[in-house]
DNA sequence: TATTGTTATACTCTATAACTATA
DNA sequence: TATAGTTATAGAGTATAACAATA
């Protein structure tokens, strides 16, 4: 009798209807992902979330705010927060837009750059424990699969 | 140029190294097909958690809260008031598990079952919408792939 | 001793409206 | 008029510990 854990799902209802289901399937895969990738983070003092803006933020694309709210799903008001906390440990900053003077650009520092590298081995270590029992081929099918879901056109 | 919508994302964070991590579509993904499927389920006066008790109950696995929680990935406490809900509405009732008298099975009534029948057209159909770019033999990897991420081996 | 369901509680996350400054 | 960011607040979701009944 395998030990209680909370992957594990009950027999019984292993041969439910929702075991068919792509969106339930997606939601506990999601779920699965998320406290793993929370747990690997932790280390670092970020959480999936915050392990986000800092990626999106050490590239080029200088994403404002409400860039970031829309891409990672939040509320523009969920990225204030998330903003004001990684800034004020230093590891982003807001420069204003000389585009637009309404919008913030976010930008990783030095320190937040430093971070996300360290942070993004563990990270990858997760996802690693996580997807074991995929291939490598499978795992790129899957990513182009879910690709079409995040981002439909239109 | 676009309209803001809820799934649009800028195009220069398109291009970002979140963009190829499974995690984090499968978090978009997720956020995208939630929302849907919470939006269609509405009009019968429920979300996809009390849809899914509702499914989970109207077979004949006959499942405890406990194996619920475990299957649903909630907390035990959360099935109670999930549960308190749905008996309320007169959708389900808890019945003593002869074999384990600490336990409550769950069933759904003829009421709960009834609605599953309608409920699940609208679920269905929000599905559709939210897959509608994949292929039935896309679909049918997706969901292969997603199970094997949901139930991990051990 | 350990587990099921329950309660209470606190914490996080999410959603909304209103405000400001800019466009 | 409309949009970016902010603030405040309320609501939903999540997590924890403790308890009674039962195993």
């Amino acid at each position: 009798m395998p030990k209680p854990d909370a992957t594990i799902a009950p027999e019984a209802l292993r041969a439910s209807a929702l075991t068919d289901d792509v969106s339930f399937l997606l939601a506990r895969a999601n779920a699965i992902a998320l406290a793993a990738g929370n747990a690997a983070l932790a280390a670092h003092g970020l959480k999936v979330r915050a392990y986000s803006v800092l990626v999106l933020t050490s590239g080029d694309a200088r994403p404002s705010q409400r860039e970031l709210a829309e891409f990672l799903r939040l509320d523009p008001s969920q990225v204030v927060s998330l903003v004001d906390e990684l800034q004020s440990r230093g590891l982003v900053e807001r420069q204003p837009d000389p585009a637009d003077r309404r919008a913030n650009v976010v930008v990783a520092t030095e320190a937040g750059r430093a971070l996300v590298v360290t942070a993004r081995e563990s990270a990858h270590a997760a996802e690693e424990r996580v997807h074991a029992e995929l291939s490598a081929s499978e795992r790129t099918t899957l990513a182009t699969l879910l690709r079409t879901l995040a981002f439909p056109a239109e």
